[in-house]
This record gives C-alpha cells, sequence and structure tokens, in this order.
DNA sequence: CATCAACAATGATCCAGGTCAAATTCTCCA
DNA sequence: TGGAGAATTTGACCTGGATCATTGTTGATG
C-alpha cells in the first residue's frame, strides 16, 4: 500500500488531492491562500476520534489519507453510520448550521487530516469567487449523495444494496488513481451493515453468495470485483429484461 | 423603488416567510436587493412540474404557498419520493453541483414558487456576507436532515417511521405559526410510503392502529394530533435538537 | 508464542412488513 | 348529478432479512 510521505508537511498545492479537495478549480495564488490557513496536525490512530456530537463547530476537516466513519449513537447507545470518508473528502458539512457537531467521526485507521477553520472559508469565499462556487458545489455534492443513499435506503434489496455499496467504492478509488476493481474495505462488515441498514450476518451472507457466483472475490477486508458489469447492474437498479449478462 | 403592495405579489420584505426563506437575517437594505432578482411567476397547478430530472440547472425556487413533492424515477420507471417542500422551504440545491436537475418537483396542490437565478445568488452572496452564511447553513441543514431520513431508513420501524414524519410535519406547520395539531396532510398516502421506504398497506394499516389507540384521528388528509407525547416518543429514536427545532 | 477479544461466517428460526386481491370511498368532470 | 377511475382501506398470505446461537478466524498484546 502507498503512504504519503507524512513525514513532511505538504502544501495544497503539491498535494494530489487538490482536484477533489477545497482548492478544486483554484489557481495556484488562490491555492496558496487557502493553504495559508489550512493546519495539518499529526495523524489520528485507529479508532481516535476527529470530533462527536455534541462538541462545538469550529472547522471542517479534508481527509489526507487514512479513512474516517461518521456515526451517530442515539439514546439507546446503538450506533448509526452515516458515512464513510476517504482522501480529498471533506467532513463537518453538516455542522455548519447548528454550529454545533450533529454527528461524531473516528478514524478507522492510520488518517491524517487537513483542518480549516470555518469563518476562514467564509472570509476566503468572499473574496475568492471560485473557491465560494466550490463550496456551494461541495455541499450539494453532499445533499445529492444523500439523496442516493436514501434512494437505495428506501427501495433496495441486501444484494442491490451491497452492489451498489461495492460500485460506490469502486468508484471512489478509481478518482483517486486506485485499483477500481482489488481494494481493501476500512471498515467492519458491522460498519457496512448499519450504513446499509442490513444486519452484519446478512451482509456476510451476500459476500459469501456473490463470492459463489464469481462476482466477488473476498477475502477479510480485501475485495477483488470480478463481475463490474453484474455489479454495476444490480447497483443501478437495472432492468433485468433489458440486458442479460451474469447469470444470478 | 418598490410597486405599492398589491393582493398577488408579495416583497421579501412584506412575506411572513422571510425568516425562514433566502433572506433570513438579512437587514430590510439587503433584502430589498435580493428582491430585485426573484421572479414570481404565475401558480403552477396541483400536478404541475416545476423542473424535471435532466433539465439544465439555473434556478433555486422557494415555496411561497402550497406544496411541492421532489421525486425521482429511476430505470424500472418507478418513483422515489425525496422529499416534500413546504412554504418557505428551497428547492434545487441538490443540482449546483451537476448544473442539472437530478430530480423532478411537481405540485400537491395549487402552489406558489418564488424563483432565484442561481448565478444571481452567487453574486449577491459575494456582496452580502449574510447571504453567504444564511447559504451554508441551508445547504448545511439539508445535509443534516437528509442524514436524520437515512437513520429512519436505516434503523426504524413503520410505526416509528409515521411517528417520525407526522412529528416533522408537525414542527414545520408550527414555524409556520398553523396548527401543530390539526393540519391537512397536503400528498397522497402512495408518497407516504414511497418517502419512508413503506408500502401504501402498511401506511394505511399504521394510521388505522394509532387511530384506534387514540393517538390520531385521521379523516383522508385531515390529520388530528391526539397524543403528541406518544409520536414524539416513537419518533425520537434519534438524537434529541430541541432547541434546534425552532430554528430548523 | 500463547491468549484473549473483536470480527466474521453459517445454520436455524421467526416475524414485520411486503404482496396480492377485493371492497369501499373519494374526486373530478361531462 | 352520475359515473369512471383513482385513492384508500382491509384481509389473507408469504418472504426477505432480522435475530439468536454457535463456531471459526484474525490480529493485537504481554
Amino acid at each position: 500500500m502507498k503512504e504519503a510521505p507524512n513525514k513532511f508537511v505538504v502544501t495544497c498545492r503539491q498535494c494530489s488531492l487538490n482536484a477533489l479537495c477545497f482548492p478544486y478549480s483554484l489557481t495556484f495564488d488562490e491555492m496558496d491562500e487557502v493553504d495559508e490557513v489550512v493546519k495539518r496536525g499529526k495523524p489520528l490512530q485507529r479508532g481516535q476520534e476527529l470530533f462527536t456530537t455534541g462538541q462545538e463547530f469550529t472547522s471542517l476537516y479534508a481527509v489526507r489519507s487514512g479513512a474516517i466513519k461518521a456515526y451517530n449513537i442515539d439514546e439507546n447507545g446503538d450506533e448509526q453510520v452515516i458515512g464513510f470518508f476517504l482522501p480529498g473528502e471533506i467532513l463537518g458539512l453538516d455542522a455548519i448550521d447548528t454550529q454545533k457537531h450533529v454527528s461524531s467521526a473516528k478514524a478507522l485507521e492510520t488518517t491524517a487530516i487537513c483542518e480549516i477553520t470555518f469563518s476562514q472559508v467564509q472570509e476566503l469565499s468572499l473574496k475568492i469567487r471560485n473557491l465560494q462556487t466550490h463550496m456551494y458545489r461541495i455541499l450539494s455534492r453532499e445533499i445529492r449523495e444523500d439523496q442516493e443513499l436514501q434512494m437505495l435506503l428506501g427501495k433496495k434489496t441486501a444484494e442491490e444494496r451491497i452492489g451498489s455499496f461495492l460500485m460506490n467504492l469502486s468508484l471512489r478509488y478509481e478518482q483517486r488513481s486506485l485499483s477500481s476493481t482489488r481494494f481493501r474495505l476500512p471498515m467492519a462488515r458491522t460498519d457496512i451493515g448499519n450504513y446499509l441498514g442490513l444486519a452484519v450476518e446478512t451482509v456476510s451472507r451476500v459476500f459469501t453468495r456473490l463470492q459463489n457466483s464469481k462476482v466477488l472475490r473476498v477475502e477479510g477486508k480485501e475485495v477483488e470485483i470480478l463481475d463490474r458489469n453484474y455489479l454495476s447492474k444490480i447497483a443501478n437498479n437495472d432492468c433485468p429484461n433489458i440486458q442479460s449478462a451474469s447469470v444470478k
């Protein structure tokens, strides 16, 4: 696995993720302005929390390397996983309105984070038109993605949910120039089930079933997608009578 | 200079919804600046579409009166309801990123709309700090609310879903200075079921059950909440955001 | 290297809510 | 004002996935 040189502080300008992150579509000069106010602390260890529900909201966070799980605890004490964040993705957007965090975030593995104070985002985005535009787009994208998840949770079967989930990860890894067909799941089965509204046991069973039908190869957290076609088909809730590719 | 008040055209300054809508927390002068670029067309009739999936995105829309259903059609041709919009609420936010509408919106009853071109929102929000702040908050709130819905869809039982749905409507009507205990559901049972990930029949049955246990009185689309306590109890399987409820 | 705790897989059983069918009640327009 | 189609309700039945129980696996730690 390729490791970012986190010994050295990387500027936005140098960061390979800048096309996904805050500085997207900024000029180098504008990027440097943003860079100025980005804090890069030492990496979080697996299990360490970035923020928790109720905590005062001050900053947005971008994942530089590693992976983050966002979740909520209800008053019965059980967890609801809200999402997973990969390098280049931005957390904390749900707290802008309330000025308090409404979810918690914890590292699934060793994770490097860039922090940027929201008030500075506000200042800068008044000056840098591209940044404002990009902020609007980031927020809008989050809304769109949440709506897609609603669709999944409202309508799809267990197999379709897992299919969508894996396709989604596959596409996100692809964007990051990583393999779209072989990757390591940073989260536990429990988290996947929780996120998709399924019992852990169901996640396990679906993995086994997809493996038996040669769609996947699963080995612990390592996943290889063998039949991306089929996966994409069940993910998109495609009509079964349109194309006939794989056998169920 | 604004024209004289008129039965049909209302300025933002005069609009009773301005505390919920775009002009929230703007000064009167700023409000007038926004007002300048708001278009108020003739009302939509029941069933009429405001925009549809795939259409080019140019504007955000605020509901002035009536109610709007946002939905998606998947490739099997069936509908997925994404949300319902009441007076003072803003639609189209999910399309900012893609610049194409990713959902459709249709009037559930006769509905008056205010339209504001997004490029003008961008311009104005560079000039009017309060507007930028408010835009960020609106977008953030939408994200938070979508996450609450995810929680509902992922974890809750049929009764909890209906309970949450009714409590949510109740609070929204209350904010609009309407009765929080007696109101008319603007949408069909099918839409409710679709939105909540339930079959219509289940919605019907839960309504009947809640009626039998004296929690509700339902008469067609008219609903009266008799035991708000119980409703709130089954609804709040999630985090209690009581202080933010008043701001919405 | 052994041990323990968390994680994962699998089998058996059960039930909330889906599906299908049919009756009843609205709604709207000629 | 009647009548057709849509929306809603109710009943009967069935199933996907939850739950419970058990066992196997992995990986962190002293």
